[in-house]
DNA sequence: TTGTAGGCGTTATCAA
DNA sequence: TTGATAACGCCTACAA
């Protein structure tokens, strides 16, 4: 049978109030009080009910985390340290996988809201989501990641997108390549929405005009890239390098050049976007955007619970923090690597 | 502000207890009265609050996730599946990473005791818990993942790590290696025991004698299988082939090899443990044990659901559900590959 | 069919 | 310094 602070109280000789007070740390109590009642919670093992807790105080030390998808890396990466800056800091995650999917997104908002959350990480399927503006109208503490929103007025955490396609698609021109495709994500979300941007922006400053038939969309996931490889490879007139929007489709796009024995880099370029541990270990390894994945998790966490924690209901400016990702360069693009001690060109 | 029961019942013009009724499927109400409620409800856009429902109910339709590491593939699989059967049925899971710590572990445990969760799927770190125990003799409805625990009566959906420890081993033995070494997980697990039973037995039955210098830990993270894999390349008599027991180590093992140029599998062959998508995609491709991994989780998370809906509080014996691991082979140990039309070895 | 009222396990006010 | 007692928002037995 569950122990409650009746029980305490009974076990220790005192009304409830005091055992409540002995507990916790607010109030009175005497010093010999408050001992006879921790010494008769750890007898009993009494534990405290925090959903009475919750319905008297209203926090619930639980923070809602809505993400696409738990399968990949990248998002892993930044679950596991708000995990980390949560449990320091006595929160517990509700993990929900949005699938990119809205109607998913706001029946999950709805469920959170009725739990009672202190606060969220969203990574956001879409722009309109009248549900979500409505819960940070209400004063709920949300930080957006990965995706940024327009007209929400609270913190965003993302990484510098535009900027990293950019690099990304300069590094194939720099290496001769004019036809370079993209396999890009689902262009309702801004990391699909920016990365095109700066795909157009490197080509557009290097005098290449724009081939819709080279953008394809692979909606992040391993399918849709498998699909969108192949028909790039079956072109008449194929592009000689691609840039792969993220980590996962990275994978569907080496498969199916494999499977067509597609040489890589010769036949085909790569360069990806994220950085997991395997991607020096694929065959040829490969030149991507390393994303700050851990750093914003910690971050994105961190201003939540600063903003849980001070909980002034001031209305909020919009606050964003941009991350730069970093361009890693391995084999995939063929570009030439110099040893950093003799300047000897390695490969 | 918040909506309660009492702003829907003033709004539809009837009293709480209807308005109650209305909206949830016990008791008697009037068509009339019902539509009122659900009319009114839904124009002041009424959400319940499950913290109060869940005072009353004692249900929080809440389960607890306990595992070691979200960042590796093995377990988010599993996690995807769980949170997919989880959703269809109207819960929602809080994830918690013990990192391989007991005491993490036993700390997370309290705090979901605290929260009422109706259920706990864990991936146990060790033998001894014994907060664990008490709250399955408490009742609380418990799936052990992964991780097999001694005397505790309750169910256990696990793969038949001796077995597939066995086959993997012996596939090395069959392509004529004799010096194996292993890079095992923590020996406190029952993967770790089990794997290492298995690697045993198939040296046992092929009359090769267990030599303790190849035996290594890696903790099943990637330092430490770094370690273990420099240790067992700079023995004077190394290893001609090693069993690596999850895919986060093959990762530290692969990147060890190719720093120190030990070609794979001509001068080491490898077998993983775990089936990720870049298994197929690294150089060598990984000749690896794979693991329903989302089975596993659907499978787990269907138990749970039905053990806390049915609540018997009958004694429940050990109930084990154990899958066998499928040995995938690839290049990493050098076997011959046929083609499957042709027969001819196609490496 | 509807409404009143008590209680779930806490916290916190206020009087003693 | 302590202890009744009233919430928190919901469910539900019981009376009307």
């Amino acid at each position: 049978m569950r122990k409650t602070l009746k029980d305490v109280a009974r076990e220790a000789g005192v009304s409830i109030t005091v055992a409540s007070r002995g507990l916790g740390s607010y109030g009175y109590v005497s010093r010999e009080s408050r001992e006879k009642v921790l010494r008769a919670a750890k007898k009993i093992g009494y534990q405290p009910d925090q959903i009475a807790k919750s319905l008297k105080t209203q926090q619930t030390y639980t923070i809602g985390l809505l993400i696409s998808d738990i399968t990949n890396i990248w998002f892993t990466t930044m679950v596991r340290a708000i995990e980390d800056v949560a449990e320091q800091n006595g929160y517990n995650l509700i993990l929900c996988n949005t699938d990119e999917n809205q109607e998913k997104e706001t029946r999950y908002l709805k469920v959170l809201y009725g739990k009672k959350i202190d606060g969220l990480i969203i990574a956001a399927t879409g722009e309109k989501s009248p549900y979500l503006k409505k819960l940070i109208r209400g004063g709920l503490p949300v930080i957006l990641i990965d995706r940024k929103l327009k007209g929400f007025h609270t913190t965003q955490v993302t990484v510098d997108n535009e900027f990293g396609a950019c690099e990304a698609v300069k590094h194939l021109i720099d290496l001769g390549h004019k036809r370079i495709g993209v396999i890009n994500g689902h262009p309702r979300t801004t990391p699909g929405k920016e990365r095109f941007e700066g795909y157009k922006r490197a080509l557009a400053e290097n005098n290449i005009s724009l081939n819709p038939a080279l953008v394809k969309y692979g909606d992040f996931r391993i399918e849709k890239a498998r699909k969108a490889s192949q028909e790039l490879i079956k072109m008449k007139n194929p592009p000689t390098a691609i840039f792969v929007a993220n980590n996962v489709m990275v994978m569907g796009t080496y498969q199916v050049l494999k499977e067509n024995n597609v040489r890589i880099p010769e036949e085909m370029a790569i360069v990806g976007f994220d950085d997991p541990e395997w991607a020096s270990l694929i065959e040829p390894s490969l030149t991507t955007l390393r994303q700050p994945s851990h750093s914003i998790g910690t971050m994105a966490c961190q201003v939540l619970l600063q903003r849980i924690r001070k909980n002034e209901r001031k209305r909020l400016q919009d606050e964003e923090i941009v991350l730069r990702p970093k361009l890693i360069i391995r084999k995939s693009c063929g570009a030439k690597i110099f040893d950093s001690v003799s300047q000897k060109a390695i490969v």
